[in-house]
DNA sequence: GTTCTTGCTACATACTAAAGTTAGCATTTT
DNA sequence: AAAATGCTAACTTTAGTATGTAGCAAGAAC
């Protein structure tokens, strides 16, 4: 993948992560997603589905409508 | 699939769709995506992928943004 | 009023690209 | 040194593409 749009999807999962002081693990558990996964959704390698969009919005405690809202402003 | 989100977010795509008065086949032109494809997601048949959700807002001429507020209101 | 189109959608099947999951080790950071 | 992350590689599942069939509605047409 690496395309502009994983790429800034995958910031914005960071920053969010980061905002909650949790480790790639700890976000892991939190949405049922292996950690590793977490990194290359984060570095922008995979193009996530939809569920997992939602798994992780779980994990990090915020709506899906706050990350595109995000990904509105830095995506074009 | 077939989720409680697929099924949401079909619905919501069907709505756009018809709001704009054309048929799977012409939206799935506009936004390079197969029309049986196109179908399927709104029946809530397969999990998008963020790249085909970015393909579907084009075809549709919204954002994804407001994709996701529709979504936000009818989804849980 | 029953036959032709015509357009749209549902649905089945099959293929191939890529998502999702995991393990292991290297590298970076603290 | 320990904790966190990067990165690779292998595997299973499924998204996405493609083609084809069937059914339904509306409308025109003779």
């Amino acid at each position: 993948m690496n395309t502009k749009l994983s790429l800034d999807f995958g910031k914005i999962i960071r920053e969010l992560r980061k905002g909650k002081d949790i480790s790639q693990e700890e976000l892991g558990f939190r949405s049922n997603l292996h950690r590793t996964y977490i990194g290359m959704i984060e570095r922008g390698e995979k193009n996530i589905t939809l569920e997992s969009i939602e798994k992780l919005s779980k994990g990090l405690d915020v709506s899906m409508k706050l990350i595109f809202e995000k990904l509105n402003k830095i995506h074009q």
